[in-house]
RNA sequence: GGCUAUGUAGCUCAGCUGGUUAGAGCGAGCGGCUCAUAUCCGCUAGGUCCGGGGUUCAAGUCCCUGCAUAGCCA
């Protein structure tokens, strides 16, 4: 049985968990999900990396120890993975004793293999950094780059002969194109390592919480030798040789472009050195803004990984980050991205096909299957042939990393089948009691979202499961890709149990919050031609949803009312409308209401009306009132149960 | 500053080794169906393929150059 080995890195604890962990995490997972369907044996690492100054000097600072501190942070990356639906085999920790002796069998091969030399370190060190500056690369005390401080440090310290190993690792990139993915980061790589490489400190003497240096224990391990060495201690190098010997080398060690260094130039010298194999690929994948905004901790907009569970249903997240970028690129994160992609793409395509294609097996053939009869109809064949082709490129999609296409191909297909519902007219043949071409039409579409829940499984689980289960498909060995080897395996008079609602759609939500009023409302294009198109639709006195969709009326809480000077018939109105600012109301009201009395009222407003100048005032939205026979006014009125800004609908 | 990418319809992007009228999805407009989560299907966008020069019978697709953006340079 073939084997696939996967890591994520190992995420340092002093932090909260962001959307970057959980991106990579959830890339990771998707994979092993993906190759446990090939029937291969996976292991899925991930884990925390818990040693180091910055821990140290933190839980100083919180007086507690060290390991409380890690304690309690990887913890919480424990959790978030859970809450995630994370199917990893291990959740390492660079503190568990298998991992500590791991490190110390690692660092006595690199001596044996007489690559470790004691000498002296000195230069600018930043602590926040954990890094070493050069002089050209600090002003004023700080580092140019991080604005982190530096100080002097003259510091005795164990040395790895990197530099011996940049003909060897330049040979490696060269044999092996895709040890480093993407081709642009393997560009970079090259050129670093051409420029030569110089030896590497892997010691340090100025803390203590780590692994210690064999035989010379008031050096701690850098935190690279101890970090790295994670992926081959979590399964059982130097001590299980046979789970081990099965396991590694990686498939892939999938990582954020940042520390794509240490891991395509440090790791593999260190393995070479240990005379251990080096991983199949070092997958480098880019970084996530927060709606076009780069992510730092001065502006402090990180986006919190367990808010980004809560806010969105994990398919949906899953999919959204899966699907939105290619893996290697940047990414925007874009609420509004997400809502859109949720809405059209999984709702409206794939959750309503799957919807409407149950629906009338249930009402048509009476929710049971005939079998599956190689019809010589053409759009038979093609959605047989498209199946087939689909399964064929997720494959090769997957095989190279690119989980966006993939995806792509999966809603493809499905937009192929809606197709077919509509050519085909299921409904129609029903209504012309062609019985077995409609069978046969709806077993092609059936058959084919089947292949999609099996295929998409791996970005989609639970609205995968929930549609095998409609299917009555609830065993393990239904998720194999072998599955969709061919297709027709839908056994004829399967009893079809109708899924709930796969996808719910989101609110799009206006905000446009931030942006001045009175420029919101001056944004619509139609303004340019005013009259031009108005009398089209109104000659039945019909409009339709789509028009009536575009008035927005919300709920809005009067806070404030006041008479204006020189009009008898106009109040003014401040209103809550759920915005960060109050909005202004020239109503034509005063005649029925004195202003006292409306403060406090909810009432129906229509809020995206052109702004209007009354009196002077700039009037940002219209009340909703109706007449009384004696030319009284009444308002919409709603209770203290709707809160302000509502949409009604 | 050096090196490397990228720059294609309103938005997000495909366009392999140069070759008929430059494509997709979303958005927008119009029309059709009614099984379905008001969903689905069809038609419509007339875009200096960043600017300039060159190679070629022929260039988003190759070369040079300029501009812009991004990444790497311990």
């Amino acid at each position: 049985m073939s084997k696939y080995y996967v890591t994520t890195p190992i995420y340092y604890v002093n932090g909260a968990p962001h959307i970057g962990h959980a991106y990579t995490t959830i890339v990771a997972d998707a994979l092993a999900r993906y190759h446990r369907q090939r029937g291969e044996e996976v292991f899925l690492l991930t884990g925390t990396d818990e040693h180091g100054l910055k821990v140290q000097r933190e839980a100083e600072k919180q007086g507690i120890s060290p390991q409380q501190l890690a304690e309690t942070n990887s913890a919480k990356f424990k959790e978030l993975f859970e809450k995630l639906g994370i199917t990893h085999d291990r959740f390492i920790r660079t503190t568990e004793e298998d991992h500590k002796r791991a490190v110390t069998a690692m660092v006595q091969r690199m001596l044996a293999a007489g690559d470790i030399y004691l000498d002296k370190y000195e230069g600018w060190y930043s602590a926040a950094d954990e890094a070493y500056y050069d002089a050209s690369e600090i002003a004023d005390g700080v580092a140019i780059a991080s604005k982190s401080a530096v100080e002097w440090v003259e510091e005795e310290s164990y040395f790895f002969k990197l530099s011996k190993y940049a003909q060897p690792l330049l040979a490696w990139y060269n044999e092996k194109p895709n040890c480093i993915a993407p081709a642009g980061r393997r560009n970079e790589v090259i050129s670093f390592v051409e420029g030569g490489l110089r030896d590497l400190s892997i010691s340090r003497t100025t803390f203590s919480w780590g692994v210690a240096m064999p035989g010379d224990p008031k050096h701690v391990l850098y935190v690279w030798v101890d970090a790295l060495t994670n992926y081959i201690s979590a399964v059982g190098a130097f001590e299980d040789e046979q789970q081990f010997d099965k396991l590694w080398p990686a498939d892939v060690h999938l990582i954020g472009k940042d520390i794509l260094r240490f891991h395509a130039v440090y790791w593999p010298a260190f393995l070479m050195s240990a005379g251990l194999a080096l991983p199949g690929q070092i997958f480098a994948h880019g970084w996530w803004t927060n709606e076009g905004e780069k992510m730092s901790k001065s502006r402090g907009n990180f986006i919190d990984a367990f808010e980004l569970a809560d806010a969105y249903d994990l398919d949906v997240l899953r999919y959204y980050l899966l699907r939105e970028v290619p893996l290697g690129n940047d990414g925007n994160f874009s609420k509004e991205r997400l809502v859109e992609r949720n809405n059209s793409e999984l709702a409206d395509n794939l959750g309503n096909l799957v919807n409407r294609s149950f629906a009338m097996t249930q009402r048509f053939l009476d929710g049971e299957l005939g079998g599956y009869v190689a019809t010589d109809d053409a759009l038979d064949q093609g959605i047989r042939e498209s199946a087939r082709a689909t399964a064929a490129d997720v494959d090769r999609f997957m095989n190279d990393c690119e989980t966006h296409r993939a995806v792509e191909r999966l809603l493809g297909f499905s937009g192929e089948l809606n197709l077919y519902v509509q050519q085909t007219q299921p409904w129609k043949l029903s209504k012309d009691g062609d019985t077995e071409r409609l069978a046969a039409a709806l077993y092609h579409v059936l058959e084919g979202i089947r292949f999609i829940a099996v295929l998409g499984s791996a970005f989609l689980p639970d609205a995968s499961k929930k549609i095998l289960t409609g299917f009555g498909l609830n065993a393990p060995e239904d998720l194999l890709l072998s599955t969709v080897a061919q297709f027709g395996k839908l056994a004829a008079g399967t009893r079809l149990s109708q899924p709930e609602v796969l996808f719910a759609k989101y609110e799009t939500k206006p905000k446009e919050d931030a942006l001045p009023k009175a420029d919101k409302a001056a944004k619509p294009k139609a303004e340019n031609k005013p009259e031009a198109k108005s009398d089209n639709n109104d000659k039945a006195g019909l409009i339709d949803f789509d028009l009536f969709g575009k008035v927005e009326l919300r709920v809005g809480l009067i806070v404030k009312a006041e008479r204006v000077e020189g009009a008898d018939k106009l109040l003014k109105l401040s209103a809550d409308l759920g915005e960060a600012e109050l909005r202004t109301i020239v109503a034509g009201i005063a005649k029925s209401f004195a202003p006292e009395d409306l403060e406090g009222r909810r009432v129906a407003m229509a809020t995206n009306l052109k702004p209007a100048k009354l009196f002077g005032i700039l009037s940002q939205a219209m009340i909703l009132a109706a007449e009384t026979e004696d030319g009284k006014l009444e308002l919409a009125q709603y209770s203290d149960n709707v809160k302000a800004g509502t949409r009604i609908k």
